[in-house]
DNA sequence: CTGCATCCTCAACGATACTG
DNA sequence: CAGTATCGTTGAGGATGCAG
């Protein structure tokens, strides 16, 4: 591996799964993107009603994040009370299947990692 | 999607892919398995030394997270001056591969992301 | 209904110095 | 060599109130 590489990949700007990888590793953008994945269209408090723990402002950083990166469609109908919506874009669509090969495995281990964890504890406790 | 399934994932605690997300979706986690996957096994002024924009701090609080989940395998030589060997765990290998098709992803999407970036930033300045 | 503005907290990250 | 300890900074995330 050489140097070229290494800081292309140790540059946030530069390196593309960090772009990637800071967007959807935050804390909610993975569940609104598998929300929508199967509700297909919803509005903002529908999402809201979907995921119940998040608050107004961060379910709104998100859906602009995802809509900035074209990942998320946002659909504004012009009337009062206003009435916005949100759906995937294609490029969402396929970037999905990644996403759940990731969650298959998350699920597949998860066991075994809390089990290492714990026991990583113990080790290192005394 | 019916709620329960919607609690599990909102609460990170419980959800698998919150859990590992949580961990690989931090800023040097991903960049050090690349480099041991490539480089097999490391001592650690090895691995920074590849990595040279991280902290020895970072590095030595990534390496023991990597260590806690079970994917990275730590030697120690008894000897002086010390000797410690890092190297990927089986677990961590049959990570990979999802790791690396969501880098392909990104880097056959980057360029749009940013152009949809770009876009998104000119249309909301004003 | 769909947000934005403001203020606040806390944990991730970093810089530096020190140690077995 | 391979870390730990300590302190300071910064930004993600949250609570609340207001607005079109």
């Amino acid at each position: 591996m050489d140097q070229e590489i290494l800081k292309k990949y140790s540059n946030v700007e530069e390196c593309p799964v960090r772009n990637v990888l800071d967007r959807i590793g935050n804390k909610w953008t993975l569940l609104v993107l598998l929300v929508l994945e199967e509700e297909k269209v919803l509005r903002f408090n529908e999402l809201h009603n979907y995921i119940v723990t998040i608050s107004q402002k961060m379910l709104s950083v998100t859906l602009k994040s995802l809509e900035a990166d074209g990942l998320v469609k946002r659909t504004i109908y012009p009337q009062v009370p206003p009435k916005v919506e949100y759906e995937l874009t294609e490029r969402a669509q396929s970037l999905l299947p990644h996403i759940h090969s990731l969650v298959d495995w998350s699920k597949d281990h998860i066991n075994d990692i809390k089990a290492s964890r714990k026991n990583y504890e113990l080790v290192t406790k005394k």
